[in-house]
This record gives C-alpha cells, sequence and structure tokens, in this order.
DNA sequence: CTGAAAGCGCTTACAG
DNA sequence: CTGAAAGCGCTTACAG
C-alpha cells in the first residue's frame, strides 16, 4: 500500500529515525561502528520498505556504473556463443552489458555500412558512461576512423576478430595460423594435390578471411607439389553460389575445397549438388567455424570447431581486468584462442593423384 | 592533450566564461533566451571539450534511464529475430536494451530451473532503473510468483508468449487459434484423418505449446471422421527421438504429423529416417515458427511462418507506450500476431482413406 | 539576458 | 556511536 512508488534512503532513515548518513553507511555493511540495536532498526525499516539502492547515483559518484557496451549482433551461432560467453562472465562479475545493434538481422552488411553510423553508436553508448566497450570486426572499423576523438574517455575496448596494422584496442582472436597448419595437414594427408579456397568478401572488416585464407595457402604450399588457387566473393557477399560453381569448373580442377567458413562450405555443397559431384567421393569440402547446422549436413561438414564461447569469456575479462586497473593503455594484448579441427564425413582420400 | 579524462559541464562553463546554468541550458536547447555570442561561445567551448552529457545524471533527475531490460537469450532464430525487432524499436526511440542471460546456451533449460533465481536477475535490472521489461515465459514465470513486491516498482513489464489466467502484464503471442485451423485446414484438405501431434514438454513456462496443441486438436475434430492423438516430451525436452519414433510405431498409424515447433519436427524426420518412412509419401510432416532451418531441411518442411520480428517491434511499441503514459496499469493487454502457412514438400495428399 | 541557489539520491570525510 | 555538511554532475525555478 505505499503510495510513493520506490522508497527513498530518506524514508528509510526516517522511519528507522537516524540521519541519512548513518543509514547508508549501515546499508552499506558498515555496521561495526554502529549500536547493534541501531543497525537492526534500519536493515528492518529497508526491508519493510523494499528500498534499494539506486545503482545510477553510484554511477555518477564513482564514475563506474557496472556496465559493458556489447556490439555484437547475434549473426550467427558462433557470434550467439561469443555472446553467451560474453554475458556469463559478465555477468559473474556483477556487471550487466548494454547491446546495441539496429536493423534487420536479415541484412547485416548494414552492420558496416555507415561508419558514421558505427561512431554515433558508440557515442551513445559513452553517453551512457559505459565502464568497457565489447565489439566486433564492422564497429572495430568506426572505432578505428574515430579513435583520437573516443581515446579521450579513456573507456578500454576489446575488439574480437580484428586485427589492423596500428592496433588501438586489445583483441581476441582465432589462433589461425594454428589451424590453417592442421587444415593443411588434414588435406595433404588425405593425398590431395590440387586445391581451391574459397574466401569470403575480404572486406576491411573481415581481416580474419584474409588471415585465414593467407595461413592456409601458406601452409598448403609449403608442401613442394600442389597446385592452389584461391577465389572470393563479390563486395556484398551475394554471389556465393556463382563463385562455389566457377571454383569446381576451374581448369584447376580441385580435389579438396577449403571454405573460410561454414556458410561458404555450404555455396560448395550446392554447387557440387548442381555439377553432379559427390562430397567426400568426387571433391573434398573442409569448413570453418563448426557452425549449428555444420552436423546436419550432407554429409556432415568436416570443419574447424572454433571456441566461441571462450572468446566470450576471455574477451570479457579482458575488459573487466583492463577496467580494474583503470590505467590507459599503450600496448594493446592480442589473445589467440585455439580451435579444433572436428574430422566428419566432407572429406576422404584423393582418388587420383594426377 | 587534456589531462582530466571527462570533461565537465563546469570546464565547459570555464571555458566560455559563463555560469555552469547558463551553459547548461544553452546546450539544452535553450538559446533564444541567450545572446547569440554567449551561445557561440558555449557550443564552441563544449565542442573543443569534447563535452557529452551525462545521462546518468538525467536518470537520478527524471527517473527516466532511457533503458529497457530484455530478459531473452537468442535461443533459436525465432527468438533472435524477436530481439532484433526489439532493438530496432528501442532503438529509433533512442533506447538502449540491457540484456541479461546468463548460462551456456547449449544448456538453455536452466533458464527455468529457479524462479529465485530469475527474481534476482529482474532485481538486478530494477537496481540499474531500468523504465521497462521485456521478458520470455521462464522470466514472466518468476515475475508472476514475485508479482507482488515487484508491482511497487511500477516498471512497465511486457511478456512474450506466454499467457496465463491471471495476467499481471502486458503480453504479445502468436495467433494460435488462427494458424490452428490454417493447418487443419492444410491437412485435412489433404486427405488426412489420421493425425498426431508432437507437443514439447509443456512446463508452465510453456503455455504457447498448450495453447497451440490444443487449438489444433479441436481444430481438426472439428471435422467429425477424424481419428488423432497427442504425443509430449518428458519433463527435461531430452527423449524427442523416442517420442517421435514412438508416435510413428504407434497403433493409430498417422499419416500427418504436427510438430509444435520444427525442433520437434526434426525430431520426426530423424525417427521417419530411421523407420524407412518417406516424407511426405507415408507421412506428411508440418512443423510451426519456420526457424532458420526448417527450408534446409530434406525434405523442406510445410511450416507456419511467425512474425518474430514484427512480435518484436510491437512489444517494444507497447513498453514504450506504457513508459510514455506513465500510469499503473491494471486492464493488461494482450496482442496477437498472425502468423502464415508455408506449403513446401513435407506434407502431401494421404493416399489411403482407410 | 544571465547568475546564485536548491535539488535529484546517495556517500563520505569530518566533527562531536 | 551518530549527525551535519559538502559533493558527484547536472537542471531548473527564481531572482535580478
Amino acid at each position: 500500500m505505499a503510495s510513493s512508488s520506490v522508497p527513498r534512503l530518506k524514508d528509510v532513515a526516517e522511519k528507522a529515525k537516524v540521519s541519512v548518513g548513518a543509514a547508508s553507511r549501515i546499508l552499506r555493511g558498515d555496521q561495526d561502528r554502529f549500536a547493534q540495536d541501531t543497525c537492526d532498526r534500519v536493515l528492518e525499516a529497508a526491508r519493510e520498505l523494499g528500498w534499494r539502492r539506486n545503482l545510477l547515483v553510484n554511477g555518477i559518484q564513482t564514475g563506474r556504473t557496472q556496465t559493458v557496451g556489447v556490439l555484437i549482433p547475434p549473426y550467427d551461432s558462433f557470434w550467439v556463443s561469443i555472446l553467451s560467453g560474453i554475458h556469463t562472465r559478465l555477468s559473474s562479475a556483477d556487471y550487466l552489458p548494454i547491446t546495441v545493434w539496429s536493423g534487420d538481422l536479415k541484412h547485416m552488411p548494414h552492420f558496416e555500412a555507415d561508419n558514421q553510423e558505427g561512431f554515433r553508436t558508440i557515442t551513445r553508448l559513452l553517453d551512457r558512461r559505459v565502464d568497457g566497450i565489447i565489439m566486433w570486426p564492422p564497429f572495430s572499423l568506426a572505432y578505428h576512423d574515430h579513435f583520437p576523438e573516443l581515446r579521450e574517455r579513456r573507456v578500454p575496448v576489446v575488439v574480437i576478430d580484428h586485427r589492423t596494422e596500428n592496433p588501438v584496442a586489445d583483441t581476441v582472436v582465432t589462433n589461425e595460423a594454428k589451424a590453417a597448419k592442421a587444415i593443411a595437414k588434414h588435406i595433404l594427408d588425405l593425398g590431395h594435390r590440387r586445391v581451391a579456397c574459397i574466401s569470403s568478401r575480404e572486406t576491411l572488416a573481415q581481416s580474419w578471411a584474409l588471415e585465414r585464407r593467407t595461413s592456409f595457402e601458406e601452409a598448403v604450399t609449403a608442401c613442394g607439389d600442389v597446385e592452389m588457387k584461391s577465389w572470393r566473393l563479390n563486395e556484398t557477399g551475394s554471389n556465393g553460389a556463382e563463385v562455389a560453381y566457377e571454383l569446381l569448373t576451374d581448369s584447376l580442377k580441385p580435389s579438396a575445397v577449403f571454405a573460410v567458413t561454414d556458410h561458404e562450405a555450404a555455396f560448395v555443397y550446392e554447387a557440387a549438388h548442381k555439377l553432379g559431384l559427390k562430397i567426400p567421393e568426387d571433391i573434398s569440402v573442409i569448413g570453418f567455424a563448426d557452425l549449428d547446422f555444420a552436423a546436419q549436413m550432407s554429409p556432415p561438414l568436416t570443419t574447424v570447431r572454433q571456441r566461441p564461447y571462450e572468446i566470450g569469456v576471455e574477451t570479457a575479462s579482458l575488459v573487466l581486468s583492463r577496467i580494474e586497473t583503470g590505467e590507459a593503455v599503450s600496448d594493446f594484448s592480442t589473445s589467440k584462442i585455439d580451435a579444433d579441427l572436428v574430422v566428419r564425413e566432407s572429406t576422404g582420400p584423393a582418388k587420383d593423384r594426377a
């Protein structure tokens, strides 16, 4: 039957017949300094009124809001798991994430359409005084562009899957080189010597794709007698099916294809189906990420299982420790998380060794 | 080269040689009352210092933080699209979502393990003074349980896909009855007369499943000469494959199965495959939701496409308008969003009409 | 046209 | 052991 909606500390203090200061101290646990009896009265009053500290006040007093801005959309199961790791880790430290992503998820490329827009989004978060920010590649670009203005806010930023020449933030990535070697070994061990790679668009926001492809190329060509050739999608990423088709019908006549993510692997499946090529009898296909649909494909896709949940946890831990330290950093760190080859049924021995 | 990290209004005022009050008014756009020259100085100073209003202060002064708590995990593509709709709508009103979900997404049932935990989560949001809350069913249960304590906070709550006898919040749901009729009509038109339904667990948090199944049963049995029987999963939802198997081998010998979501439909596919039953030749299967994998199944699944993005937008609009109005509501509303039958290849004519 | 003052809800030295 | 006062960053009647 309380008439005022939200009880103030003043109400508690009055009810317990103590000063606001005393009430504040007692409710913060500073109980040694007060008479048992006083403490009881205050605690009881607070309970009865249902008083809860206004965390916003803490925010303006300490400069810490215990919130972290998270600029990652649930693009696919990889990013969803990353988000899961972030949320869990943040939650365990009693931090809350504030997430921003607008636009229909079906048209994800929009997320990188406009660095100006990205900057505005980052600014909105900063206006809310988030203690730190975690972002995926497209926003990292916007951040990089506006770094001079943003740096003065001294808000730690951790970026996932995005590396640049002059890093302006801590970074967490998958250990691409190591994974590439494992894939190359798997393919070469099966006897494949004509190898294709289908990459994604390799836009600025996809430095991971660039690195993944080149790491793979290096690892494969380290073995002398291999022919290999790489393809990539167009600017908008709309021609996956065509590129896959082109690749399979190329004069190289590849017996194995490495797709930079499972998404591209799906295009290869599609094209192979159209061409009447059997997987893995005619063509071996290997993906990357182990997205939720990979095991369901027919045949089940051989791929590299990244550790998105771990990436999320690691990323969150990194921001939290940067927040903790509170110092402006100049030497940004890079954490590399391993990934594991998962051999399923889309890869098999090369029939010919022409 | 600013030495102090974040500029205060005081700094701006000093730089522009005006009082803090004047600076505040000018920066809020109250420029008519001030000399053009003064305005320019203040605006310029603010720009140079990179001053940005501390939104937390607004929060404590007005009692409005322009944030909405969102208790929805990205469980599957249905919920992801809902989140997308919510984020977009909220963003357009310059509100920001604060999302909470912990626990590994792989073990989603945890979300409903503990209403006490759910209550604590809601409380954490409230402590941050969110202006409103949107939640999915498992949290709705926690909210319902603790409604008496929570009501005093006067924070509007909108619940998705959860209906109870005594609603304690506005609700947005799919128009189950209408969808059920469309499905029933489709199945009956194809000549099926022995119909099975596989529901989910139908826990308290799955009132939608209960309603969906019963709506379907009603719609089907409205046609006189039909035999129908329903199954549902066990408490933990772990026996989908077995239930599907059981259903297909039941003495009913159903020629069509309606699965309460595409997830259950996938179990039916699996069981049919094991039994050597062809879809749709031997058994027609129809799902619900049109999840991201539905069109990829073989054969592509006939299902009901819900409108999650629209549900998200509608839900967000509802909280926003409740926040706007600011009054405690007693007559909670229920919005029903339509869903559309998508006929693909998993349903076909009944061969026999025994 | 502009400033001084009180206030939002709470915390924390500083007195007593 | 407890209270009065100043302060966090900003806003807004109220004076002048």
